[in-house]
DNA sequence: TGCAAATATGAACAGCCATTCATATAATAT
DNA sequence: ATATTATATGAATGGCTGTTCATATTTGCA
């Protein structure tokens, strides 16, 4: 008997949200934007803890305000992101723990 | 202060299993594998439940299979294929969730 | 031995996207 | 006004990969 899967809608949105994920330079973003203690940076902090270029880092932090997954907030010349999405948590810690078993 | 990222080899790693689980054709493989009643599939269910090409089918089992996200068991001239990982349900049903959230 | 069913494989192509480079915009201070 | 800092944007490009088409391989059966 055939499996009902999701309608193509939603399996578009669910591709759409893992590519999102899926690229080392917005990895690098997410965990910038994941320390506890400090979950809100600018623009150059980003940049200089993940490595990236500023035009890079720039690029790929709207590419995840397009897909509604931080929260953005202007103060002075700076501008401040933070995680907005508790999934994009989730995903980031369950491919970790893949990441890091044995072998 | 600077956030410690995983290292390279890593995020490579996080990087690579996200993006398999990123595409229509994959995703709607592991939902066929997904379903608890039968959790074993040859190719030909596999190629009717998802609609894809058998080529297609295929090229993406391989890809699954070379991840090491499927286990892979020979029965005469049928193939059966079922989900290995548990990560794969996890990150699957996260993104489902987001998916569908309101909007 | 030959044929059909089931699955795999290789080549080729098209479209996407991550990155860079150059430049633009925005905000502040002098 | 001008300069400087911080960030954004657009165009161009190179590489990757999802898909198709054609064909090969494997297995069971007559």
């Amino acid at each position: 008997m055939a499996t009902k899967f999701p309608n193509e809608d939603t399996l578009f949105k669910m591709r759409d949200m893992l590519s999102i994920v899926s690229d080392i330079t917005r990895l690098k973003i997410m965990f910038t934007l994941l320390d506890e203690a400090n979950d809100e940076k600018c623009v150059g902090e980003i940049v200089d803890e993940t490595g990236a270029s500023q035009s890079l880092v720039s690029h790929q932090l709207k590419t995840l305000k397009d897909f509604d997954l931080v929260s953005v907030r202007r103060d002075g010349k700076k501008v401040y992101y933070s995680l907005k999405d508790d999934h994009v948590r989730q995903l980031i810690s369950v491919a970790l723990e893949h990441a890091m078993e044995e072998e």
